[in-house]
DNA sequence: CGCCAGGGCCATA
DNA sequence: TATGGCCATGGC
């Protein structure tokens, strides 16, 4: 089932090739930025810095000083405090993304949720997008998603994300583009229905739906 | 004007 | 383990 509505949404929005950063160590920063916050507001955060999102920078920089550079992401105060300890992390494997892409997916996993201003969905996109382990990420839109049309995938984060990991091929191109792809979906529906979040769960809400036989579709 | 966005931390029970 | 308050800006 999670494969023909990957296959329905695919058809519709393509591959989106995330996640939209230009180099592994911004996919880190936009990951920490975009915590409950719109992704324009980091978008101006990111021009905030003027081309210069390196780890040596912001491992260097004063911590008001790039408090005032990411203010426009909102939470400013913790992010930077954020910032500087993600940075810190990377620095073990020296900056180098192959150093960490040569770890295994646990071990990272969990030296990322051991760091201040990481949990579960920041982790795994930092992992996915960042590093290119096949972890599947699991938000707000997703967990609504299965609610929504009745996928049974557990209550939590966790349960979730076991869920889809058990049920798909573990192909790091699927999980980077089905987790986009359900973002955008969810966006995009906002957009034509700001109301979407209160329509009651029995409700059909969205653009997918189930024909006779079972199988999904976009309408 | 009020609502809320691609969460996470911490205190409390 | 499970809620609830808190953090903060900018777009609509």
């Amino acid at each position: 089932m999670l494969m023909e509505i990957y296959n329905q949404l695919f058809n519709r929005y393509g591959d989106l090739n995330w996640w939209p950063a230009e180099s592994p160590y911004e996919v880190i920063i936009g990951a920490t930025l975009t915590q409950n916050t719109n992704w324009s507001n980091v978008e101006l955060a990111l021009a905030n810095f003027k081309k210069n999102i390196t780890p040596y920078r912001v491992k260097e920089i004063d911590l008001e000083e790039l408090k005032e550079i990411i203010r426009p992401a909102g939470f400013y105060n913790q992010k930077a405090v954020y910032l500087k300890a993600i940075t810190k992390w990377y620095e073990r494997y020296d900056f180098d993304v192959n150093k960490v892409k040569a770890q295994p997916l646990d071990r990272i996993r969990k030296e990322l949720l051991a760091v201040r201003g990481v949990g579960n969905e920041t982790a795994d996109s930092i992992l996915l997008y960042a590093f290119d382990f096949p972890t599947f990420v699991i938000d707000k839109y997703t967990q609504r998603f299965c609610q929504r049309y009745g996928i049974e995938a557990g209550k939590d984060y966790m349960s979730h994300k076991n869920y889809f990991e058990a049920n798909l091929l573990s192909d790091r191109a699927l999980f980077n583009n089905y987790h986009a792809l359900i973002v955008i979906n969810a966006k995009n529906h906002c957009k034509a229905k700001p109301t979407c979040r209160d329509c009651p769960l029995e409700d059909t809400c969205g653009q997918l739906g189930f024909d006779d036989n079972g199988k999904p579709f976009l309408s």
